[in-house]
This record gives structure tokens, sequence and C-alpha cells, in this order.
DNA sequence: ACGAATCATGTAAATAATACACATTGCCCC
DNA sequence: GGGGCAATGTGTATTATTTACATGATTCGT
């Protein structure tokens, strides 16, 4: 034990045998997951809220949500309230941050996940409609239970930027679209306008979207292109998305 | 009732009176923080770790964390851990993600935020050093215990993508620093080698850093400028961190 | 005073971003 | 079925940004 040069692997002080014990001796709160689900309707971003079912939020506005089962992981429990609560599946789904305001919930202390999800409105329909489950414009939400206006402007804020960074928006728009749908998500996403010409011209710079050799209908102008994305290829090629800063 | 195009504020089929019974009635876990703690020294991004004190993970190399308490926010939580493990305030830090692999740790379900720190190693010299706390190479890292390679991995991936967005960097360096300096840390973090001519041009540019008419010393050849980042301008500025996108 | 090492600096070429206008297509209606 | 409407589809010139690259200047050490 002279030798300090070497750090011998010692034990410390108190060397713990039992870890189940010591984890019996925690304190433990109680854990949720709540989903802020995007959609996009009517070139409007769209949340999906209840109406919460607790009596002093009475009328408020609730994200879906649901306690965490004691051994579940806590993107499963994300996947099961959207199931559930929703009859969705294979949604779009991100861990996105935890909230822990000690009075964040009128119970008591309750930390929670937020999730953010994102899907096609039209193609999952709603089937489930209890505590008045629909759609929200994200810009005019108001009296909002616990902290979730909170939650929901940490999860725009999030979309906001992950859609310049990765493929995300696709989620969000039918197998097929034009690409004026997909500008239009953009600009009500970023809350900006852009140039149809160098909107076309960098996405079709990625070499991301294939041509369907189909049109749009039931417009009353000349129908637009419909295009897939090409999932596959963005998976495959190592050449990241082309950040789109605009 | 019979007019359906109103939606009416009803009474949603079991409204909760009591939200303290609602929260008694939820399942709790074990909730803890898990800190990384970036250092830069000798060229070398660094993290800082002590020896695990559980038996089973003898030998094994462990993140700074521990046990959230009843009523505290994560936040407060990480900042308590960095205070008490390692003498340190005021120093950088970052929810990054919720770890909760139902075997993550063997005394059972314990769910755990990690949380990311940058501090600078000279300015904060380790003052307590139990369970063998020091700094070791990010690259070099085996014999972890838990899933902390795993939580370490996300918070690199973390770090490489913040650095490019935000000026947080300089939370690595000392106060005054010399560009060499600044572009050894981007290079270290980013794993690339970069032109030091452009690297000038883009931070110069940029126009946060002050030239503070000193010189490095020690160094045995010519002595660089040393320039501090000025964050009062930076926290001004709306205009954002231009991109770095080495 | 000389060599070694690193600092400091500018320019030309290539690439990416922006601004901008007109012909085309399909629908609708008369 | 012809003309107006509304949106689609396309290209180019300009500007800004990124990249590649070489030389003289300064300080230290001997």
């Amino acid at each position: 034990m002279k030798n300090e040069k070497e750090l011998p692997v010692s034990r410390p002080m108190m060397m713990i045998e039992d870890a189940v014990d010591l984890v019996r001796s925690y304190p433990t709160v109680p854990l949720t997951v709540d989903c802020v689900i995007f959609g996009f309707e009517e070139n409007k971003l769209k949340v999906l809220l209840i109406r919460s079912d607790l009596e002093v939020y009475h009328g408020k506005w609730s994200l879906l949500g649901d306690v965490v089962h004691a051994t579940e992981e806590l993107d499963d429990a994300a996947y099961r309230v959207l199931q559930e609560r929703t009859g969705m599946n294979d949604v779009y789904l991100k861990q996105v941050q935890a909230f822990s305001a000690p009075n964040r919930h009128p119970g008591g202390r309750v930390v929670t996940l937020a999730y953010c999800s994102l899907l096609n409105i039209r193609h999952h329909e709603l089937q489930i409609t209890d505590n008045e489950l629909h759609w929200h414009n994200v810009r005019s939400l108001k009296d909002m239970a616990f902290d979730h206006k909170d939650i929901i402007d940490a999860c725009y804020k999030w979309l906001q930027k992950s859609i310049q960074e990765h493929p995300l928006g696709f989620n969000l728009l039918p197998e097929k679209f034009s690409l004026r749908e997909l500008q239009n998500l953009y600009e009500a996403i970023l809350n900006v306008e852009l140039d149809r010409r160098n909107f076309r011209k960098k996405f079709f710079s990625m070499d991301f979207l294939i041509d369907t050799g189909e049109l749009e209908e039931d417009v009353k102008h000349r129908p637009g292109k419909l295009y897939r994305f090409n999932f596959e290829k963005y998976e495959k090629s190592k050449r990241k998305w082309i950040g789109i800063d605009f």
C-alpha cells in the first residue's frame, strides 16, 4: 500500500454485498408518461388531447398519459398509452424530457416523462373517443391541466428542431403526398414562409422522393404529382439528411 | 344534450375528486440521477468516474449518481450529486435522457436520469477523492458498472451534437484560452481534423471572442494570444450561434 | 544568431443559398 | 369546346458560404 504510483483495485470502505437490499432502501416516486401526439390536418399542426378526469382540472385539457408499471420500460409505457387510448400502433415515438417539479401534480409528487409522437391523422382514424379525445390546434391551446402546456411547448420545440435534422415530417403525411403538402407541413411547423422553387430544389437534390406516377385528386386546379419518401434508401445511405435550414 | 354541434364541457363518466388518493394508488419506482461529467485535459476528452461500491460490480467503474429524494427536482438532484461528490458548483448541467431497462440495476428496478455536465478540470481541482474518483479518457472506457457505458455513449453523442449548435465547449476550457486550445477541443470531441485558418476565420467571424491582450505562457515556442468568450454578448444577441458543421 | 516550432494571415475556387418570372396543366363554367 | 382560373413545374443569375491551400513573423532554446 506504500506504492502510490499504482492505483490498485482496492476495496472501498464499504462494499455493498446485497444490491436488492440497497434498492429496497431507496425512496420511490410515482412515474408517468405523457404523450404529445402531433398530427397535421388542414395545414395546421394539431395535438391530441382529452379532458382531464381530475375534479381540480374540471374542463381543462390534458395529454394522454398513464402511470408506468412496476417493471415496464418507459418506451413501452408510452407505446401502451398510445395503443390503449387511441387504438393506434406503429407510430413514431420519442422520449423528449422528464418533468419533475414537486407541485406539478395536485395529488403529490409525480415525475413524468414526456414523449413526442407523430402520426398521420387521415391514416389513423380515432377509434376511441372517451373523454372527448380529439385534435387541437397547437397554436391555440389554453386551459391545460398540470404542466401540460409546458410539456407541449418543449415537444413542439423539439419537433421544430428535429424535422430540420431528420425526415420526421413524413410521419405526419399520408404515404403519398404532393410537394405542396410537404411544404405546407414545414411552413406550419416552423411558422415561416418558404420559396416554392427552392423548397422543391432542396428536396429533389436529396433524392429521397419517389415519383409514384400518380396525381392528386379532388383538387379544383391542376393536380400535383404524388411522391413517396424512400425510407429504405434513407436508412441505408450513410450520408445524412441534408440539414434544412430555412 | 341533443345538440351535437357544441362540445359541452361534460363531466366524464368518473370524475376523480381526490387527487392525493389517486397518486397514492400509483405504483412507484426508485429514481436516480447519473452525471456524466466531462472534462478536457492534454487534448483528450475525459469523464469523471468512481469505483462502484456494489460487490457484483467489484472493480468496475461507475458514474457519479444518487437516488432522487422524495420531493426533489431532478435538476436539483443532479446538482446535489455534483456538489456532494466533487465539491464542485457552478457547473454546466443538462438533462439528457432517461434509462429504464428493467434489469439495468442488479438490485431491481431503478430508473435513472442521465445528466451531462461540463467543467474545466484545471479550474475545479478535485477536493474529494473517495472511491478513486478520477478522470478517464472517454475513448478508452471499459469495465463499466450497470448500463453506464450506454449512458456515457448517449451523453457523448449529445455533446458532439451540442457543441456544434451552442457554445458549450468554453465550459471545458479555462477562462482564457488560445485558439489552438479551442481547436484541439473541437477536434478531440468531434474526432476530426480541422483546417487551422478556416477554424480561426469561423470563430472570429462570429465575433464572440475577446482578445485579452495576454499571451500564452510556459510554451516552448511562439506563444499564442489568449481569448475569452463573450458570454454576455452571446446571451443578448438574438442571432444564434452560427452552426459549426465540420 | 541561428534553428525549431508554432502563430498569424489572405485569396482563389467550389459549393450552397437565395431571389426571382413565365409557360403549362387540368378543372370549372359558360 | 373555349376561355378563365389556380396552382404546378421549371432555370438562371446573384450572392453568400465553405473549402483548399502557402508564406512570413514571432518567440523559445541553444
